[in-house]
DNA sequence: GCCGTTTTCGGCCCGACTGTTTTCAGTCG
């Protein structure tokens, strides 16, 4: 699939139309790596089959860069882009990664500085050459340095949402060969954690009486291995361990295991180090010895050929490995306490997805069949209102229109028998003052409506807090959507009172967005369980902007269950009337 | 560079914020 290879191409040739000062192109050029990266069908199957025509059959695809796609389909290469690279020949996309940065900027310090990558520009930025620089300053420079830390500490970890489809395709790919008899994901992976740092894989390789055959076995799935598609080092291949990085920079860890331990080193590759350590110490209170060779007592091995197995013996429930942070789950488990986590699929609706009102790529039908293939029985469109000009943010006008298609199509849906409603939201905007942007008279018509903040992130914290919590005052507000703002690798959290945030919430009934997308996953796990212990109610959404992106929901109950969230913390795991009954209340 | 239920040419990408500009350019959502 070279949708996304070819995305990355056009997001580049956009920064660096962006660079030379071209106007609309870039624009352009943004849109279909957009396209591209939503699209579920392998541009290069559409090529092949239709060539040139099909390829312009993809929204924002034109003769010219139909031509491209075909180009690399072909060659690998986009000439028009190896040319800009070589014009102009930095390191664009790291660089424009920093918060304040954009392509203006990275041409006048490459022009005045000669600055082609991070680190120069941080050496220079330390040096204090870019202050004096027209255009720049004092507090600029100091932004690119806090920047440039920021990039820092987040470095060398992935998103889960990047790594996970990977993850299960070559998991799959492991899973089909003869050689493997079970095949698992373990570490922060399986642990569902927000970044990654490797991946490791286990597997059972199918057991031989005849030594020489097993190690046949181990060879070619060691060979199949580090001979990945997408594999571009090989740090290391053995019987036991192999070690490949892949294109997209992060490392994977391939392990062979003898059947009879295949549980102990689940447990012990999965983590975290925190847990393992804790769980070590509860072994040994019992005089017993666990590594990721088994559960010993003296020498004899008394539990390791499943996860369940050891931490039944250890006297204790089996802790979901979302869970295993070593932060009371132990504890938890031995009591027989443990909660019993929101499930993978008791998502009944999506709450939060725009369509192609506010410039969503979506028909709200489109929404609707997906949400009901994904086995919904409502989804909630909210689209941007009116404050946010660039996401083409609805009016009361609009909003009244939007509710006439919906009240149709649900129409449709009842007459079809189907069980399946759409609602009407809107995710309107915190201004700076706490209020709204939409007037009382158009939230009557919608059947609930969340807030957020899309402007002015860098108050002073106590500024900030009351705005929030003005917001949440509003009768009309349900919902506060995405709550504290951070992106994950690019920007922190603004500056609140959470533990205020969280009284309020409590106490004017609002409910707290657990947002799925990958980038964001906010609430993030710590504060979930905050708002868990608070006994506020959440609602894990996607904010899905194409009907592919609902997909992500995963990543929010990943994150829920990390929080230790229950099916009843979470109010989009109502039933319809019941859910409508909850939000009227 | 793309697109057309206002257009095959002329629109698309708006408004707030920031920092450094004394009247505005760059960045972000």
């Amino acid at each position: 699939m070279k949708n996304k290879e070819i995305a990355k191409v056009f997001y580049e040739i956009a920064d660096y139309l962006e660079m030379e000062g071209v106007a609309f192109k870039p624009y352009a050029y943004q849109k279909v790596a957009i396209a591209l990266e939503t699209l579920e069908e392998d541009v290069e199957k559409i090529y092949k089959r239709g060539g040139l025509k099909a390829l312009k059959e993809i929204p924002g695809v034109g003769e010219n860069i139909a031509l491209k796609i075909e180009e690399y389909v072909k060659t690998g290469k986009v000439k028009y882009y190896e040319k800009l690279k070589k014009k102009i020949p930095i390191d664009l996309t790291e660089i424009i990664s920093i918060e304040g940065m954009g392509p203006r900027k990275t041409k006048v310090l490459y022009e005045k500085l000669g600055i082609k990558t991070l680190k120069d520009l941080e050496r220079k930025a330390k040096a204090g050459k870019i202050a004096p620089l027209f255009g720049f300053g004092e507090k600029t420079e100091k932004n690119i340095l806090e920047g440039i830390e920021f990039l820092k500490r987040s470095k060398g970890r992935f998103l889960l949402g990047e790594i996970l489809p990977k993850v299960k395709e070559i998991e799959k790919k492991l899973e089909s060969l003869k050689e493997v008899e079970k095949i698992n994901v373990a570490g922060s992976v399986r642990r569902m954690k927000e970044t990654i740092g490797d991946v490791d894989f286990l597997v059972i390789s199918k057991e031989s009486k005849k030594p020489a055959s097993a190690k046949a076995s181990v060879d070619k799935i060691m060979d199949f291995f580090v001979n990945l598609p997408g594999v571009i080092k090989v740090w290391g291949k053995g019987t036991t361990k192999s070690s490949v990085r892949m294109e997209e920079g992060f490392d994977m860890d391939l392990r062979v295991l003898p059947k009879k331990s295949y549980g102990s080193a689940l447990q012990y590759f999965t983590g975290s180090k925190e847990h393992n350590i804790a769980l070590r110490k509860i072994a040994i209170d019992k005089n017993l010895k666990l590594s990721e060779y088994g559960l010993f007592r003296g020498k004899r091995m008394i539990a390791g050929k499943t996860e369940k197995e050891i931490y039944k013996t250890l006297a204790m429930q089996w802790i979901p490995p979302e869970m295993r942070e070593n932060q009371g789950e132990i504890e938890a488990a031995l009591k027989k306490k443990l909660p019993k986590l929101i499930d993978y699929n008791d998502i009944k609706g999506d709450l939060h997805c725009h369509s192609k009102w506010d410039g969503g790529k979506n028909s709200i039908l489109d929404m609707a069949e997906k949400a009901q293939a994904l086995g919904y029985e409502y989804l909630g469109i909210t689209d941007h209102t009116k404050f946010l000009r660039i996401e083409h943010g609805l009016d009361e006008r609009q909003l009244a229109l939007q509710r006439k298609e919906i009240d149709k199509l649900n129409l449709e849906f009842r007459r079809k028998n189907f069980e399946f409603r759409i609602l009407q939201g809107a995710e309107t905007n915190i201004l700076n003052d706490g209020s709204v942007d939409i007037k009382d008279e158009a939230f009557k018509k919608l059947d609930y409506a969340m807030a957020g903040i899309h402007s002015s992130f860098k108050m002073p914290k106590e500024k900030m807090t009351e705005r929030i919590i003005k917001a949440m005052k509003n009768p009309y507000i349900k919902v506060i959507s995405h709550p504290t703002g951070r992106i994950l690798k690019r920007r922190d959290e603004y500056q609140i009172d959470f533990d205020k945030i969280l009284r309020a919430a409590k106490e004017f009934g609002v409910i707290l967005e657990i947002n799925s997308f990958p980038e964001r996953l906010d609430l993030n796990d710590q504060n979930v369980r905050r708002a868990k212990i608070a006994g506020v109610k959440m609602v894990i959404n996607t904010d899905s902007h194409h009907k592919n992106q609902m997909r992500f929901i995963e990543f929010g109950i990943a994150q829920a269950r990390r929080g230790w969230a229950e099916k009843k913390d979470i109010i989009n795991t109502l039933p319809l009337e019941k859910l409508l009954k909850f939000f009227k209340s």
